[in-house]
RNA sequence: UGGGGAGUCGCCAAGUGGUAAGGCACUGGAUUUUGAUUCCAGCAUACGUAGGUUCGAUCCCUACCUCCCCAGCCA
């Protein structure tokens, strides 16, 4: 039984259905199988949940697989990027790491059988050859030359193989299926293949390397895995799957039922491998993990937590529709977990001087900020006052537009957690610019006693003591793409980057952030939601990542 | 034009032969020292299209339309 009421999903469906048949005896075991040649993306945080999630939610278990038959492309590297992400995602593997390479040995045994069997063949025709007689769409393939070839001498080509006799490419092993069906994956596919390259985690004690449709049936059989969750390119892999475990009956403990979904697709961002690399190799973005990039190492850096990943995967559901989400869901799932747990702080992003007339030049006074406005139990930080402050360039218009109700002149804004002030002047330069803005205040409406309660006023702007401020890097990132699908068609996704997604800029911050720890999340009260940057934070010196802005339903209006 | 899939509100996504869950977005309104949050209310006569079966169809049947995937010794 499942542990927790959850949305009802197709898999989910296939699951209450086997367990009612006693399928399983109950039993659900499910795996994520990356290929460990390359990072992980959002993409594949969708996977990750799923597999997990189910497993967790009906007391099974969840593999972490490393599908390793490929040694051109992968690398110890990746498994440990691999494992780190997974786990800073909240799932737990336990015993349960595998490796599709732990089954080389019974893969290869299994191969002989099938040899034996009748049912595979070494092929000596070439890669092009074999493409030649594989037939199209609508045509059927033709049979090769050597598919008949004695059980024997299949066998002894295949020794020969695994001895290393030949040259990469001389041979295959192919499953003898049909070269007619109208499914080209069930048209003889090659099983194994001859590769002299070292693999990380066999060695050189292989030579010839099985193929994915081969490996991974049997690797989840062996594993006994009960549901393989898999995207929907492979649902006409599935025949071939069951072909494979059809063969194995008697070899293997019991067959594994394959179901595809839809994989995730998201808006303004590229989450194809290949350009990721480019993105990364020419620089157009600042490594792997550069915090506008929607690999897991990106968005931790932007400052994405683990909850709301899981949230947003949680969200959008899963089915067998192809689907594209907006971003400002993925964006949202982090406002909502940020709201609860992230302090509040004061930072100004692009100040404007404000200086407070009628306020005595030498004076200072606490002001209580609380560090959560619904948790009290937070308690509050004092955030000091001057005469000198800054406040932010947009929280003043000269001419205020219809509806703002900021500051401009002769109008009135209380000082968040201090006083109401009028702004009685603005003084500019020789070119026009505005340099200060002259205010005066209200001494008798300060925050937190009696008289703040007698006067009213809209606005509420946050400000920093001229004096006390502190300074700190802020990159303020936006949007990597101004196209909300710069992965689809043919898109030159290079000429659809966004060239404000990333401003950096020196803000004056409240002191006590310089004491910020790489990976704090903080939110900067009415601008968004910052994380002190895990690399390049250092004792004292903090560098914030702005995550995600607050709502603003003022530029809501303003930019429509 | 072969095979395999998918089409339910702006975006996701449940669901059943008996008269369309939910989330997000959106729109009102309340609260608010974040134009934030929170709260309350509203939001598909309609389920790709056209026929048919039925007392009744989004759900069954037929035809059609649109989109996605497949011709690696990649996964």
């Amino acid at each position: 039984m499942p542990n927790e009421v959850v949305v009802s999903n197709f898999i989910r469906s296939i699951i209450d259905e086997d367990n009612r048949a006693g399928k399983w005896g109950q039993r659900v075991e499910t795996r994520f199988p990356p290929e460990p040649n390359g990072y992980l993306h959002i993409g594949h945080a969708k996977s990750i949940c799923l597999n997990f999630g189910i497993a967790h939610d009906y007391n099974g278990v969840c593999h972490l697989r490393f599908d390793d038959t490929n040694p051109e492309k992968e690398a110890q590297e990746y498994v440990d990027a691999i494992c780190e992400n997974v786990a800073w995602l909240g799932f737990d593997w336990g015993q349960n790491l595998h490796y599709s390479s732990d089954y080389f040995d019974q893969l290869y045994a299994f191969a002989e059988y099938l040899i034996a069997q009748g049912k595979a063949y070494v092929e000596s025709l070439s890669a092009d050859e074999i493409r030649e007689r594989r037939g199209t769409l609508t045509s059927p393939g033709q049979n090769s030359p050597y598919r008949d070839r004695p059980v024997d001498e299949s066998l002894d080509l295949f020794r020969r193989m695994k001895a290393g006799e030949f040259p990469d490419g001389k041979y295959v092993l192919r499953a003898k299926i049909d070269m007619s069906s109208p499914n080209m994956n069930m048209r003889d596919p090659v099983i194994y293949r001859i590769r002299h390259i070292h693999h990380q985690r066999t060695g050189d004690k292989w030579c010839i390397y099985p193929m994915y449709d081969y490996t991974h049936c049997i690797s989840d059989a062996i594993e006994r895995i009960t549901h393989s969750l898999c995207t929907l390119e492979f649902e006409d892999h599935r025949p071939l799957y069951d072909w494979v475990l059809d063969q194995l009956v008697d070899n293997v403990p019991c067959h594994p039922q394959q179901i595809e979904f839809a994989r995730l697709n998201l808006t303004y961002t590229v989450m194809s491998k290949r350009k990721m690399i480019e993105l990364v190799e020419s620089g157009l973005v600042d490594g792997w993990d550069d915090p506008r990039l929607s690999t897991l190492a990106g968005v931790r850096r932007r400052g994405y937590t683990p909850k709301s990943i899981r949230q947003f995967i949680e969200r959008i559901g899963v089915s067998k529709a192809d689907s594209w989400i907006d971003v400002s869901v993925l964006e949202d799932c982090l406002r909502e977990d940020l709201n609860e747990s992230a302090p509040r702080r004061v930072v100004v992003l692009k100040p404007l001087k404000l200086i407070i007339d009628n306020y005595p030049e030498d004076q200072e006074e606490d002001c209580f900020a609380p560090n959560h406005p619904k948790k009290p139990e937070w308690e509050s930080r004092i955030v000091p006052l001057s005469k000198t402050i800054y406040i932010e360039r947009d929280d003043f218009m000269e001419e205020p537009a219809k509806g703002y109700f900021r500051l401009s002149p002769g109008a009135e804004v209380r000082l968040r957690y201090a006083y109401i002030v009028k702004c009685v002047a603005v003084d500019k330069n020789a070119a026009g610019d505005i340099e200060a803005i002259h205010c005066t205040y209200d001494a008798d409406t300060k925050s937190g006693t009696e008289g703040a309660k007698k006067r009213k006023v809209k606005g509420n702007i946050h400000w920093l003591s001229a004096k006390h401020v502190g300074q700190a890097e802020v990159r303020l990132y936006d949007r990597l793409f101004v196209d909300p699908y710069p992965d689809t068609g043919d898109k030159d996704y290079k000429t659809l980057l966004n060239p404000e997604s990333k401003e950096v800029i020196v803000a004056y911050v409240e002191q006590s952030l310089s004491h910020a720890e790489p990976g704090q999340s903080f939110q900067f009260e009415r601008n968004g939601y910052f994380i002190a940057d895990h690399t390049d934070t250092k004792p004292g010196k903090p560098v914030f990542n702005r995550a995600v802005t607050l709502r603003d339903s003022w530029e809501k209006i303003t930019s429509v």
